[in-house]
DNA sequence: TTGCGGCCT
DNA sequence: GCCTAAGGCCGCAAC
């Protein structure tokens, strides 16, 4: 099932049919040709589409607001066929019947409420899908909302996007209106510019966008041309007016209403049209559905809660042949396989005949049967069930996906794993046990039970949505993210790993020669401390448990003390580097030459994601020698890497939530937000900023996203710990609204025992309760932190889900295929450069309406290091 | 397994 | 003093 609404033009449809079919009638005498031929169109397009919400728009009698504006307008309604008029109360009360939500408003046409309900689904990113015999709808299309537009006949059908409307028609969805508005359209009385037809009105629009703009620009017309567009204004503008449809029609209620439930009861009502052969047709679609359930965006099917289940004994599975057996008896018994599948030593899972614990690691190994056997005996579970209950989609999915399987019919209705972690960021769990009361068995029951009180439990809390509309759809987001990973350039890793290995070793022999000749491990920093600080005698700084501290700041206070201090820096780096990205890296490339990240999605506090074997968050970017990684990362041949990434995303945020006046000013005004502080708080003219001014405040704004201290600042910008909380006082007086945020912040944090964030995300905040000086601050810094990071790491899942969506029904063969927490990347081949580029830009700064712009910087490039 | 140090946003 | 600015992952040495 997928996350899609439909809006059918209910008049537009039942139009077409009546003529496309015919007569026909109940038995007794009763025209129902043109229900026939509606009802057999929709459950087509419910079948091919299997969307979550449905509704279906009807005019209703009397004036629209257009009559009411334009008297001539009036002859567009034409009276109906007295053959057709007494269908429409059949129709709509088959569609009560089904659960239908039929939409009505008075003085607006059904193109009206389309146009609407296309709109709140834009607000709402749900996708739409309008179908309608009437070619108006098209001005509707977006990236998002298609139409399905039914020809002469009733089943013939063409789906019109962006580059549709445009292939065919030569303008944008957008200026279809307007080319109406030039040429008029006799159907609907539309009158169009004396003089003025398709080819003159389609080449005004390209070259000047729109009606009003080539009005403007009459004058440039030469001869009759300019004549005509110039007396024929005010007809145009009213028009454009007349061919607009009206995206703010009084819709009562909201789009959860119109949620599509199971259509059962559309049977009897079937029965009573005479439609015996549409019955299978509906039954099916009824046992598809089989539910109620919600839908989120990448073909998983989530309900608020697990149907109930009775559970029996388990049956233990301990030879592929009985699994083999158990699934295909689960697949083609009648009842529901819904399923619970715990992934962990053993493999439980279950259908309402029984479950069955599938002992995989133990005595199914050792008996001989191989993970992959095991999978491949699960398949048809797979396959028929419409509703699966797992702990670790991800890696679960993944794995099936390694043994070569697929599971395009397994709809994940919940994760265990992702919930609790919703639930509490706090302690993720390892295992499905740590989820379940001590002496409970993890196994499939058990599970099932776990993701219906969760569900109970994210719904209480306001966390539904973020679980059901953001985390679980980016679960599969990921997984084919994971599945793509990012193509390494072997040769040029191991040309840079030649070049480092020999300066480490060169600097490896300069610096023994310098500490005395006696080689020790450089890489211990208990051997290093000694040496530096007991042999050389140099001031020992800082010191950690366990001895000296050798890190490299305190190296950098040492430098002036002895040569051996900055080859001891330099070896640090290249070793670093080496050891890591070269020979680590190295280590990780699949056969196909490409790295594939896992992405966890449950590792932080925060909301935001971390990356492991290997890590491909934390690709040297720094220093220019760690820089050179990033020319390993490359696209293949003939395609192109495409990065975006958030500009100040966290500021911009900390604006947003904080509604400080200067800040918002400084976002909205495009400045550089480091040098406006600077000027702010150093109380000079922005121009006069200088370079070292700008670092300063960047590190205290960096700081004030962090939850600040006089401390830390002191110690990251080298001043006093005075001189930091003047800074700090400084700020605060320019940027007021900012303070008043933090003071909220933690006073909310106190209150209510957690951090929020933007999606409603929550952080529980322990620390705040704590006696203990230390703690408390950190859970303050907490406070004032995770409403901004959070808020981040929820807009950028937002635009990862939309580029994934837009990737795929854009029908591109670009795919996204890295995310380090405020940048995008995406593989895409060179044809699509341009238009990826443009996508991601637009998917990033659309995805969230905060009080300042959000901005994606985008860049083009044949390696990471080209593309940055 | 833990601690140190260092790479990223 | 359960971290002297937030959130991560990983290599290495030493235990």
């Amino acid at each position: 099932m997928e996350r899609l609404l439909i809006a059918v033009d209910g008049n537009s449809l039942m139009h077409r049919a009546f003529h496309a079919i015919g007569d026909l009638d109940d038995g007794q005498g009763n025209p129902t040709g043109a229900i026939y031929g509606f009802t057999g169109m929709l459950l087509k397009v419910l079948a091919d589409r299997q969307p979550s919400h449905l509704a279906v728009a009807f005019d209703l009698h009397g004036p629209t607001f257009r009559h009411e504006a334009y008297a001539a307008y009036k002859g567009t309604r034409k009276p109906t066929d007295e053959n057709l008029r007494p269908q429409f109360p059949r129709v709509k009360e088959m569609l009560r019947a089904m659960g239908v939500a039929i939409i009505e408003v008075p003085s607006f046409e059904a193109d009206d409420i389309l146009g609407t309900l296309a709109h709140k689904c834009e607000e709402a990113n749900l996708p739409a899908l309008l179908v309608t015999g009437d070619r108006d709808a098209l001005q509707l299309v977006t990236g998002r909302t298609h139409v399905l537009y039914t020809k002469r006949g009733i089943s013939d059908t063409v789906e019109f996007d962006p580059e549709t409307v445009l292939a065919t028609y030569s303008v944008t969805p957008g200026q279809i209106p307007d080319l109406k508005g030039l040429m008029g359209d006799a159907s609907d009385n539309i009158p169009g510019v004396p003089g003025v037809g398709e080819k003159t009105a389609v080449k005004l629009l390209a070259e000047y966008g729109t009606l009003a703009s080539a009005l403007d620009h009459a004058g440039d017309q030469k001869g009759k041309l300019k004549e005509r567009l110039t007396d024929g204004r005010a007809l145009a503008e009213q028009s454009l007016w007349l061919a607009t449809i009206n995206k703010e029609a009084p819709i009562p209620g909201t789009l959860d209403d119109l949620a599509l439930g199971d259509l059962s009861g559309g049977v009897a009502a079937f029965d009573a049209l005479g439609f015996k052969s549409m019955l299978p047709r509906l039954q099916k679609l009824t046992q598809a559905r089989g539910g109620a359930v919600a839908v989120t965006p990448n073909n998983e099917v989530i309900s608020s809660a697990p149907p109930a289940t009775t559970w029996g004994e388990p049956t233990v599975l301990e030879t592929p042949e009985s699994i083999a057996a158990y699934a295909r008896n689960l697949a083609a018994g009648d009842a529901c396989p819904r399923a619970a599948l715990h992934w962990g030593d053993d493999i439980t899972l279950a259908g309402p005949s029984g479950w069955a614990v599938i002992p995989v690691q133990k005595d199914l190994l050792s008996g001989g049967m191989e993970p992959d056997a095991a999978f491949a005996a699960l398949a048809p579970l797979f396959e028929a069930a419409d509703c699966l209950c797992l702990f670790g989609a991800k890696s679960l999915l993944r794995g099936l996906e390694k043994a070569g399987l697929r599971y395009g019919g397994a709809c994940v209705h919940g994760d265990a794993l992702l919930a609790g972690w919703l639930l509490n960021p706090l302690k993720p769990a390892k295992a499905l046990a740590d989820l379940l009361d001590d002496g409970t068995a993890p196994d499939a029951r058990a599970l099932w039970d776990l993701c219906a009180r969760q569900s109970a439990a994210l719904s209480e809390v306001g966390m539904a949505s973020l679980y059901r509309d953001v985390e679980m759809p980016l679960m599969r987001v990921l997984t084919d993210m994971e599945r793509q990973g990012f193509l390494v350039d072997r040769a040029e890793l191991s040309r840079l790993g030649e070049k480092f290995s020999s300066m480490e070793r060169q600097l490896r022999e300069e610096i023994i020669a310098l500490t005395g000749g006696e080689p020790f491990n450089l890489n211990s920093p208990k051997q290093l401390g000694e040496v530096l600080f007991e042999r050389l005698g140099l001031p020992a700084g800082r010191k950690t448990k366990s001895g000296y501290s050798t890190d490299a700041e305190t190296l950098e206070g040492l430098r002036a003390f002895h040569p051996a201090v900055d080859k001891l820096l330099e070896y640090r780096q290249v070793s670093k580097l080496n050891a890591t990205y070269i020979v680590g890296l190295t280590q990780q490339i699949e056969p196909d030459g490409r790295v594939r990240s896992v992405f966890d999605q449950t590792a932080t506090v925060t909301g935001r994601l971390s990356s492991n074997e290997p890590n491909l968050q934390n690709i040297p970017v720094r220093t220019e020698m760690g820089r050179e990684i990033r020319r390993a990362f490359i696209a293949r041949d003939g395609w192109t890497l495409v990065d975006a990434d958030y500009s100040q995303i966290e500021l911009r945020i900390l604006a947003h939530l904080s509604g400080d006046e200067v800040m918002t000013d400084a976002f909205r005004s495009g400045q550089d937000i480091h040098q406006r502080t600077a000027a702010e708080v150093y109380g000079v003219p922005l121009d006069q900023v200088t370079s070292k001014m700008r670092s300063a405040s960047k590190a205290v704004n960096f700081g004030i996203v962090y939850g600040i201290s006089d401390f830390g600042l002191a110690r990251n910008i080298g001043v006093s710990r005075k001189e930091a909380g003047e800074f700090i006082a400084r700020y605060f007086e320019r940027y007021p609204g900012v303070r008043r945020f933090m003071d909220t912040a933690v006073a909310e944090g106190k209150a209510l025992g957690y951090a929020r964030t933007l999606l409603g995300r929550r952080r529980p905040l322990p620390e705040l309760a704590s006696g203990n000086y230390n703690t408390r601050s950190f859970g303050e810094r907490a406070a004032m932190n995770t409403p901004v990071q959070g808020a981040a790491a929820d807009i950028i899942k937002l635009a990862m889900a939309a580029v994934h969506r837009e990737l795929r029904d854009g029908g591109f063969d670009a795919r996204l295929i890295l995310q380090v927490h405020d940048e995008l990347i995406v593989e895409a081949p060179e044809a699509e450069r341009d238009a990826v580029s443009a996508l991601l830009k637009r998917c990033m700064e659309g995805v969230a309406t905060l009080a300042v712009p959000l901005v994606a910087d985008v860049q083009a490039g044949k390696t990471w290091f080209d593309a940055k």
